[in-house]
DNA sequence: GTTATCAGTTTCCTGAAGGAAACTGGTATC
DNA sequence: GATACCAGTTTCCTTCAGGAAACTGATAAC
């Protein structure tokens, strides 16, 4: 991933003549970068919504999530959590407890996104109300 | 979708024991529905870029699109323009020159994804020095 | 000893996402 | 009349995201 990303860079900033008048007509093109590495930690249909849920409630057990995110399965959000602690949004710990239960926690790192998630919040919020009242003004 | 959305709120406010549970724990629950409207519209790999490049730089061709989007094809620009004009996001105005050229550009509604943008390029932004420079302190 | 809860894992399956390449059809240029 | 550019469309193909359901294994309650 980090090989990836250095890749590109030197890709874009040597010897590739079109890159090289994209940059000269305005450099959206490190923003569309900037875009693409955010993606890939949040992509897919569980990501977005399992930050939210921790950035709004703290730490959450397995089984919690399990009945709070409607919808999704066991698996998948074994999967989607394991990622987001690959990715240092997360973490994981274990209690001993009589039934071991797990509680799962965002990082500093995490909270990080924040901004980003309250945005697409209000966003959702402000699409719904759209969508209901069939008032989108082109 | 006005009536999936409708139905889901339906439920969502009535005979739902479990979902009363929740309201009292705080309605995280509200704003995760948010954030699946939300990635309604902005779900796959190139609407997000898509939104962003006619934000930044304001209308452009097809032609333009396919070459200023890092790897897309001519059918998934095609299909992803459709989408997000059916959502109002984006216009589509063909004119009448010599070979016809088609601009897009954002709508006023799409203006109001800005912030969610932007924020998701920032983040994208720093999360490329962190990886960088190694320096993700958990 | 049967059932339940905890936190998963495993298997099997399907549909959708997405890519490559060829094709369309109109106009202009050489 | 051949080639090229415009903006796509169509076909064919592969891969992966994601879901359902069964299973694991430990402990506790009845």
């Amino acid at each position: 991933m980090i090989a990836e990303i250095l890749t590109r860079e030197t890709v874009d900033l040597e010897s590739n003549p079109e890159t090289i008048k994209e940059h000269a007509c305005g450099d959206h093109h490190e923003r569309l970068l900037a875009i693409t590495d955010a993606m890939d930690i949040l992509h897919g249909k569980w990501k977005i919504q399992l930050i939210g849920i921790l950035l709004f409630k703290g730490k959450m057990r397995f089984g919690e999530l399990l009945r709070n995110v409607r919808g999704i399965g066991a698996k998948m959000l074994s999967k989607e959590l394991q990622n987001l602690e690959a990715n240092k949004i997360i973490t994981r710990r274990v209690l001993q407890t009589k039934p071991i239960t797990v509680e799962y926690e965002i990082t500093r790192y995490g909270k990080s996104l924040e901004p980003t998630i309250t945005s697409i919040v209000d966003w959702g919020m402000n699409h719904r109300k759209k969508i209901m009242s069939s008032d989108r003004t082109n």
